[in-house]
DNA sequence: AACTATTTGTTCAGCGATTGAATTATTTGC
DNA sequence: GCAAATAATTCAATCGCTGAACAAATAGTT
């Protein structure tokens, strides 16, 4: 008999530390106002002698600063609120995907600081090509940073496909991608390329796993298990459990556009047969509305789309239900098997809400026993395109939070 | 902007001696041979004097012995190894099913150490009275394990049904209960309701996630992130993700036998349609064969089937093949969904392995885009019916191995 | 204006747990 | 029989948290 309980490495003197820096500075960044050492004092258990050693130490490491707005008012000495630090570290989001380059800067706080979109086709570019030209919008933002007192903590890069542990896009079929070894080829390049502190300076994930955790960072207070949907020519999706996203055994979960939807429907491109993409993938809902080969670029496709329905267009309007009940069966599924209460549709999903909510919603509570105790919250995704870029830098800088010791190990 | 990354309680001085001994135990657990105090030493980082502190703490509350064979032959002192004592605590593990009550005592070596069937149409009892049964089991349980030396430690009901945090049964179609509140009904029987250490003595939780749990801690020191399905008349799930069970947001994961295989295929009790228990469940695999309505107790039938096929008659061989597909089709969602590397074929499935598994294996490898890069694992589970009991038990123990200080602190 | 109540944040001795080096224990190989 | 090797224990030192006392700063009261 084997456990396979991972007993996690063992606890040094040290570690208690580092555990308290991450509790204390996690209550900040959670806080809805900005907390008191005494409130953070009350909220964890520690006694406040202990979180003020803690909060110097952060305060010294620039993660945290002090906040005029004091959090309370009444009798006493008036506490002194601690917030996030706007000048101290900053991730770096980056994105490739089919018809447009982006950047941005987002700081501790989450403010964003810096924010770049390069409109262009980049089906007929070559990789390496393709990766010269972010890594040259990221030289610009790295300086812009610079200028405003940040200091970039680390990057990470969204593509619309599959990658594997080792930064390796194993298959990006609608950027034409195969087997690119993208920290391999930014090689070269020094601004993506420091090694800091054990943690590689880039990090490489799909774009529909940086999606959901911007949607997880940017969203409502609320839910911390919830699907994360991003329509676009495929379909991919991240699913966030209890706050942190879950990548599988191998780092390709999500892959919900090839969830069979009629066993021996219609051919797909991945070989199978009926995949949810085929019936409700940009493609198949253009085609279903009439709208087929009118070449639209993937982001007006969606606005296009939400216009005619708005306008009550026979066509647009069925189109759309159908894709919503395919959706919707494909949904149910996800559903019975995790129990997840919140479903967010984002991407191009997003402006289609009003029309493939209620379809969606209609097969969950008909197709998932649970349904009727717990509700399912269908919902547009509250970041637009930029979720994944967006996601992609609020990341690094989650990671700093998550783990404050490396950070201020790094600055001394 | 807020975080959802929860900030788990803050570390008190005390929690490192509490972490550090949940580390030690876990590594002596999870061991192939009983490793030495310097084995530990070296494995954790922590020095041997600390080792030897913890390890004397374990001694001292019976959670571990020195055991005989030492690890090491060579020069020097000999090792002395370290196991997981087989005298001190244990865990009472209950289960009610559709045709049989089972209850067994799993000590904290994984041994079994009770095991008693009580086999008897549960659907016509009311269940209070099937409750009342299996109380009288594990009165008896208890005092053969008492005249063992072992001390229960606590408890774990599977039932073949959802269950919400409470510990009520809100249903289990195929018992016919439906909002039973197993704590209350099991109120007055003193063995089961002992309040101790915060903790409730019972635990009731589904069958499914209770087998899956079982085959986790019985099986191969291998995978920590698979999918054990538990074919009966419904088709229930467990998930393990990296090692533990995956509950859902409200318990109600893995409810894998209403994933739609044809969105508008046979009705289903659930008010649904097409759903995969209507394609490979046992009722529907026993109709295909032609053997409807011979009314085989739930046990027997796969067995049956089992022999037919193994005769090599054509309409269970063919029934079997159907199953397998529209199984593979929802297994495809799922390894699409989660990507996980192992499949494992449990309850009435795992004696129609050798029929199932290569049209499961073919659907998977037809629809699944990444297995070609990552081959999936579909293999019979290890253990047989009994693994939603000995998974019961198995999670008493477990819990022990996983929070040591909580059973030390109990013992004085 | 002085005083009290109240709350915040800091200082400091005390303590528990880990550390690292030295010590003791026990066996193999020469 | 002795040296080398490995295991386990002992003990002073150190690190970080605790608890209580103390200083700081404000609102309300007389």
């Amino acid at each position: 008999m084997t456990s396979t309980s991972a007993p996690a490495g063992a606890v040094r003197q040290g570690s208690l530390r580092e555990l308290n820096l991450a509790v204390v500075l996690g209550r900040i960044a959670a806080a809805e106002r900005p907390p008191s050492r005494a409130d953070l004092a009350a909220e964890t258990g520690l006694t406040r002698a202990t979180v003020s050693a803690v909060v110097e130490d952060l305060i010294t490491g620039r993660l945290v600063t002090e906040a005029e707005p004091a959090p309370r008012a009444g009798a006493g000495r008036p506490a002194r609120g601690l917030v996030l630090a706007g000048d101290g570290p900053a991730g770096l989001g980056l994105e490739v995907n089919v018809d447009y380059l982006a950047v941005c800067v987002v700081d501790l706080a989450g403010q964003l600081r810096h924010h770049t979109v390069h409109r262009a086709d980049l089906r007929p570019v070559s990789p390496a090509d393709a990766l010269a030209r972010l890594v040259e919008l990221a030289g610009r933002a790295r300086a812009d940073a610079a200028a405003q007192g940040l200091t970039l903590a680390g990057a990470a890069l969204a593509v619309p496909g599959l990658v594997d542990d080792a930064g390796v896009v194993r298959l990006a079929p609608n950027l034409g991608w195969r087997d690119v070894p993208v920290p391999a080829v930014l090689a070269g390049h020094p601004p993506l390329t420091e090694q800091v502190d054990g943690v590689p300076p880039l990090v490489v994930d799909n774009e529909a796993n940086l999606a959901a955790l911007g949607e997880l960072h940017a969203g409502p207070a609320g839910p911390a298990s919830f699907l994360h949907i991003s329509g676009e020519v495929g379909i991919g999706a991240g699913i966030v459990l209890d706050g942190a996203l879950f990548r599988g055994a191998r780092g390709w979960s999500g892959e919900i556009g090839h969830i069979p939807i009629r066993p021996e429907g219609r051919p797909c491109r991945c070989g199978g047969r009926g995949c949810l993409e085929q019936y409700a993938g940009q493609e198949a809902i253009l085609a279903a509305a009439g709208l087929a080969g009118a070449d639209l670029p993937a982001d007006t496709a969606a606005t296009r789309l939400a216009e005619l329905a708005g306008a009550g267009a026979e066509h647009a309007l069925r189109a759309l239900d159908e894709a919503g009940v395919a959706l919707g069966v494909a949904v149910a599924s996800v559903v019975n098997l995790l129990d997840l209460d919140t479903v967010v549709l984002g991407g191009g999903y997003a402006p289609l809400t009003p029309w493939l909510q209620s379809p969606v919603l209609a097969e969950i509570s008909r197709r998932v026993l649970t349904a009727a105790w717990s509700p399912v919250t269908v919902r547009p995704a509250t970041l637009g395109a930029d979720a994944a870029v967006l996601g992609a830098a609020g990341s690094v800088v989650r990671r700093i939070i998550a783990r404050p010791a490396g950070w201020l190990a790094r600055v001394g």
